[in-house]
DNA sequence: CCTAGTTGCTTAATCGATTAATTAAACAAA
DNA sequence: TTTGTTTAATTAATCGATTAAGCAACTAGG
């Protein structure tokens, strides 16, 4: 048993015996232009009702060349950060009459590009793509193409494209700041092992912090592991800060990743938060207010990051002449318990 | 300036200098029937590729009825249990060529009817649904027009459908059991008021754990709130649980929305897990790993639902005769230190 | 040498909706 | 009566790929 077929404009228009051309007219209210009789108009939008016409999308994408649908290339959508962007993103694009097709890259490019070409195929109308290491080719192929796209959460600053992002060296000044004012001493950061202006930007803050508020950081405070061995080296790059004649009496994380796991050998290790450590992260979730105690963290404005993407592309889908734009919101540093003021103990 | 535009079977038929009937058949590995020069064929291919030939899926799926495309309706990206369903989906389809819309339903049956519609008008070739209370009328709907589509996480007993879902009766029997087991004796549960079998069943298997083990429980124990009121009345729903002359001296959780929210209210409250409170919680999170204390959860097979749910969709679009199929997973009960056994107290 | 069968390719219809161009009828103005 | 204008509808091409049917040209069997 097959599915029974939908019903089309012909059917509509045998029906009201005349032409399809004169069903899609009023389909799509030009009958409104004074194109079409008052009467037939009446006759075949009671007929469309009457059958629960619903128009097929691919036939009109087919000859309109719009799909009314956006890409949305993200890197995980497990991971908390990005199922709120999606989210976000859905119920946006929903609101133009848009629908998302998206994808996990993986912080892989070659996913990556697999899955563009995919929504390529697809007859996407765009993408938001929060793009990876080493995505700059396909980024420039898009360029090139003249398709619709907007970056989100990073960007390249040595490419010219539309994209919306945070501020990251502010948000991770701010962090670093804090803490020191807090007094904490011996601020460490760990951060991704990763050429992604977002990340070098976040190690910049920290490290201008420092730097400004006359902090000679010792080596061993700034630590970086590659993405895909996260499990692994956290623990290497925390037992490292903590082995020095300087131990790190607090830490920024530079993601969520990176906070869960770590969060989970700090308990392992039995260290107190703060007492033993201070905190702030990058990211945000419902574990950073059930740790052990709250934790201090830069929020990034995830609604007003997905609005302004949808926004921007959708704005470019419909004038292809339009300049790129950017923009770079503000993170708020949310000050919770995990950085709070540090009591002078014994140096 | 607009987009380029795509090359198509005929850019490559003027080129070769042959039908674009003859290049279809050539990209289509049909050529491999003999019924294609082998040398025509060669050039063909050849140029494709120096073209960069991709097929336009709209045009192919609108003559061949099939999309290569699945809708997928789940009741919240941003739920960590669902993100993570919905990454194995994403992937599983990928195995088979097949790409994922999806959308989220917010417990809502009218924006999942939305969902569905949105999708059946863009072809899509199977759902996979995460159904929400009240959306009988859809699913027989979409049974009607022989749609093909797998209920996931949930189902209606009275729908003879395909679906994939968890024991729940069992895991929530096995969770109170283990309470018992641990010495906690007045076992309280917090649910949805919802008409959802998934739902009762976890009530039942609380049920009739205690009756079993013959444990008259207080009226009090049990607590359901309205989905959409979680916020307010968790709190009001704990304060019950522990203000009457029976307290709970642990609770379970039927759903991790629950959990985080009643977790913050039991932190306010300066409760100690689980000296001063048990708990056994339905979904999983790295939360749970995090919490004051490991929380003991009900796992399921998050991975292994989702494939299956694939896997029995995929055979069904593709033969549209297959019975139903009906599965039923086993939970696992994780027991970590928010259960551990109760030191006897002066009761 | 004739017929049947292969091989290799083309023709043309089709999926469903859109839309420029056209026609037919009604009516008004000159 | 002729010409022009409006109104209301139809015709037919189109988007890109698929595929049943058809047609040459050649081969092989008798």
């Amino acid at each position: 048993m097959k599915q029974k077929k939908k019903v089309t404009l012909k059917d509509i228009a045998v029906r009201a015996g005349v032409s399809t051309a004169l069903v899609s007219y009023v389909m799509n209210g030009k009958d409104k232009e004074g194109k079409v009789g008052k009467e037939m108009a009446a006759t075949i939008l009671a007929i469309a009702k009457e059958l629960n016409f619903k128009p097929h999308y691919l036939a009109r994408s087919l000859r309109s060349g719009k799909s009314f649908t956006l890409g949305l290339v993200i890197a995980d959508i497990s991971n908390p950060f990005f199922a709120n962007i999606a989210r976000v993103v859905e119920n946006e694009a929903k609101r133009f009459g848009y629908t998302v097709f998206y994808g996990s890259s993986d912080e892989d490019a070659e996913t990556s590009f697999d899955l563009i070409d995919m929504l390529i195929n697809r007859a996407v109308d765009g993408f938001i793509i929060v793009p990876t290491e080493n995505s700059q080719p396909k980024i420039r192929y898009l360029l090139e193409e003249n398709i619709p796209f907007v970056l989100l959460d990073r960007f390249f600053p040595e490419i010219q494209t539309n994209y919306v992002s945070t501020n990251n060296y502010q948000a991770s000044f701010d962090a670093c700041t804090h803490l020191l004012e807090m007094g904490y001493k011996n601020i460490g950061l760990l951060g991704y092992e990763s050429a992604l202006h977002h990340m070098k930007e976040r190690i910049r803050g920290y490290e201008d912090s420092l730097s400004i508020h006359g902090v000679q950081p010792n080596a061993k405070w700034l630590r970086k592991v590659r993405i895909q061995e996260v499990g692994v080296k956290t623990r290497e790059a925390i037992d490292d800060m903590l082995s020095t004649d300087q131990p790190v009496d607090a830490i920024i994380f530079c993601t969520y990743s990176l906070a869960v796991n770590s969060l989970k050998y700090i308990n392992e290790l039995g260290l107190k938060v703060p007492e033993d450590l201070g905190i702030v992260s990058f990211g945000q979730a419902e574990l950073f207010d059930l740790y052990q105690c709250p934790i201090t963290y830069i929020m990034q404005q995830m609604n007003e990051l997905g609005k302004k993407a949808v926004e921007i592309l959708i704005q470019k889908i419909e004038n292809p002449e339009l300049p790129t734009q950017q923009v770079l919101m503000q993170a708020t540093l949310i000050k919770r318990a995990s950085s709070r003021k540090k009591e002078p103990s014994k140096s």
